[in-house]
DNA sequence: CAACGCCATACAATTCTCGTATGACTTGTT
DNA sequence: AACAAGTCATACGAGAATTGTATGGCGTTG
C-alpha cells in the first residue's frame, strides 16, 4: 500500500556526506560515524542520484568534491549547524531554561519574590523575567487578559477559572506611634483598638470593617490611604494606629512605633500562586510554579 | 543485525511540522501533504519524543503551538528554506548551468567562438566564462597547469595526457599584392611560390618550411611576424606574399589582395578543442564541450 | 608479484513509514 | 438531550528503506 516515495534530502544524508567531504575517503568517514563502509557507499550514491550530480570523484587513494560537491559542502555544514542549535534551542525552551516569563505580583507581595528560588530563574541565561506589579484585582486581570502567565496575589480574591497554591499566611500588625500604644506586648485585638484612630490601606478597608462588625467594636477610620507603606508613614507621625501586613515591615520604616500582632483571625491574608486553569502553562512558567513552591 | 538508531530529525519531520503549525490543524495539515492523518500523528509525536518537548497543543478543534513550537516554526522554515536553495543550487551546478568556465583559446581561433552556440553558456545567468587568450602552446601549457578547463587549439600540437577533439580543418591561403599574383584563380602550389617573398607568422615557420621542402619549392622567407594580422597587413602594403589560416579573414582586413587557397594539405590546419584526459571535467565544461561540438 | 586498502555490488535481516480500521473525545445540531 | 460530525490517538499489517556481512574489482605498495 505504500508508495515508492520521490527524493527526500535526509538530514543523515547530509552528515554522511560531510564526513566523507572531511575524511576525503569513504572508508574512513564511516569509521568516524560508526557505520559499515556498504551504506555509506550507498547513501552517497543516493543523495548523488537524489541531486541527479556527482558529488564526489572517486580516486584509488582519495574522494575528492567536484564544484557542486563542494557548494553543497558549503550549504551543509550551514544546514547541519543551523538544524543541531534549533533543536538545542528547542530542547532548552522545553525544559524551561530559555524563555520569556511574565509574572503579575501584588506590589504588596512583592518583597518576598527575592526570597525564593525564584532568582535561579532569573538569573539563569536566556530567561528574562518580565514583572507586573498592581494590586490584587489588577493581577487577576492582567492573568485573565493573558498579560501574565502566573500571578501572585493576597487573599481575598475572586478565584473563578483560577487554579492557585496558597503560601504563606500573613498576619496583619498594628503600628501604633507611641502615643497610642495599647494592649499587651504581642498582641491586640480588634476590641482594644475601639475607638483609636487608624490609618487604613483602601484596599484593605472592607475587611477590616467586617472583622470590627465580628468583633462588636467600633473602628474610627482616621484616614485611608492607597498604599500601604504610607499608612505606617502616617502612624509613624502620630496620624492613628496604621495596619497592615507583615510583608510590609521590611520594606518600611516604622521609626519608633511599637509593632503588634491583631489577633483576630479574620485580618490575616494569605499570599496565593494562582495561574489561569485552562492556559497553557510553558515549561518555564511550570518550572517558576516548582520554584514559587517554597514561597510558603 | 540492525542496531536501533537514536534520533536523527528528519527534513521531512519538520516539512510535517511546518504543515500543521501552519494549518492549526494535523487532519488539514495531512490532507495538504497528501498522506493519511495517522503517520502524521505518529511523526508529530516522533519529533516531540526526539526533541523532548511537546510542540503542538492539541485542541479539539485547533492544533496550536507551544512556546518550543513556535521556536521550532521559525527555525524549521529557515532550514528548509536553505535546503531548498541548496537542493536548486546544486542540481544547477550539476547541470552545468551555474558555475565559473575557464577557457583557453588560441588567439587565431578565437574569432570562430562567437559563431557557435558557447555564447549560449555565457549568457546563462550564473554562469560566467572566462577567457585567456594564447598560442596553441600557451594554450597547451594552461591546459597542463590547470589554469583553465577547455583549451582551442590549432593542428599541430602535442597531445601527450590529451584528449582531443577536432573540427574545423582550415586551409592555408595566400594573401597577395596584386604585384606578386601567381598561379591559378582559386589556388596557388608551393611551387608557384617559389622564390616569391613570403610574410609568415612564426608559429607557421616550421610548419611552412617543411611543406615547401617537401614540395622541392624554395622558400623565400620575406619577414617572420608574431602575429598573422600584421603578417596580411604587411603584403597589403606590398612587403609579400602572407600565409595564413582562414580563420584570419573575418577579423582582417585585406584590401585590394588576391586571396588563394593553397594547395598543399600539409599547411591546413584543424582546429582541435582540447582539454586533459585525467582532469575533473565540471558539468558545466562538458556543457561547455557539448555546445563547442559545432565547431566544425 | 603478492599483499593491502579502498570502493562497489549482492544479499539478508531489521527497522521505519505508511495506509486502513477503529475508538475516545469534543462540538454543534435537531 | 441525544445524535451527527469532526478531530486526534492507537492498533495492526504491508511495503520500503537502511543497515550489516560477504565478496569482487582495481590500483597501489612493499
Amino acid at each position: 500500500m505504500q508508495i515508492p516515495q520521490e527524493a527526500c534530502v535526509n538530514l543523515k544524508q547530509l552528515e554522511y556526506f560531510v564526513a566523507i567531504a572531511e575524511e576525503h575517503q569513504i572508508t574512513a568517514a564511516a569509521r568516524r560515524l560508526h557505520i559499515s563502509q556498504p551504506p555509506l557507499s550507498y547513501e552517497l550514491a543516493q543523495l548523488e542520484r537524489e541531486l541527479g550530480t556527482t558529488l564526489v570523484r572517486r580516486g584509488p587513494r582519495s574522494a575528492t568534491l567536484t564544484d557542486a560537491g563542494k557548494l553543497l559542502y558549503e550549504r551543509a555544514t550551514r544546514i547541519l549547524a543551523l538544524a543541531q542549535a534549533t533543536k538545542r534551542d528547542v530542547e532548552g525552551v522545553g525544559k524551561g531554561m530559555t524563555g520569556v516569563l511574565t509574572l503579575g505580583v501584588d506590589a504588596s507581595c512583592a518583597g518576598l519574590v527575592p526570597g525564593t528560588r525564584l532568582v535561579e530563574l532569573a538569573s539563569t541565561p536566556n530567561v528574562s523575567v518580565e514583572l507586573r506589579e498592581g494590586d490584587t484585582p489588577q493581577v487577576l486581570e492582567m492573568l485573565e487578559g493573558g498579560v501574565v502567565d502566573i500571578g501572585v496575589v493576597r487573599t481575598p480574591f475572586a478565584s473563578a477559572g483560577l487554579r492557585c497554591r496558597y503560601a504563606k499566611t500573613e498576619r496583619m500588625l498594628a503600628i501604633m506611634p507611641p502615643a497610642l500604644e495599647v494592649g499587651s506586648e504581642m498582641e491586640v485585638t480588634c476590641t482594644q483598638l475601639s475607638g483609636v484612630p487608624v490609618v487604613l490601606a483602601r484596599r484593605l478597608e472592607e475587611q477590616v470593617r467586617a472583622t470590627f462588625d465580628e468583633a462588636k467594636a467600633e473602628l474610627s477610620v482616621g484616614c485611608v490611604v492607597d498604599d500601604e507603606r504610607t499608612a505606617c508613614t502616617w502612624a509613624r507621625g502620630g496620624m492613628g494606629v496604621a495596619l497592615a501586613p507583615e510583608t510590609l515591615l521590611p520594606v518600611t520604616d516604622t521609626g519608633d512605633c511599637f509593632i503588634k500582632v491583631i489577633a483576630e483571625k479574620g485580618l490575616s491574608t494569605r499570599q496565593a500562586v494562582v495561574w489561569k486553569a485552562d492556559r497553557y502553562m510553558s515549561p518555564l512558567a511550570q518550572r517558576c510554579l516548582a520554584l514559587l513552591g517554597d514561597l510558603g
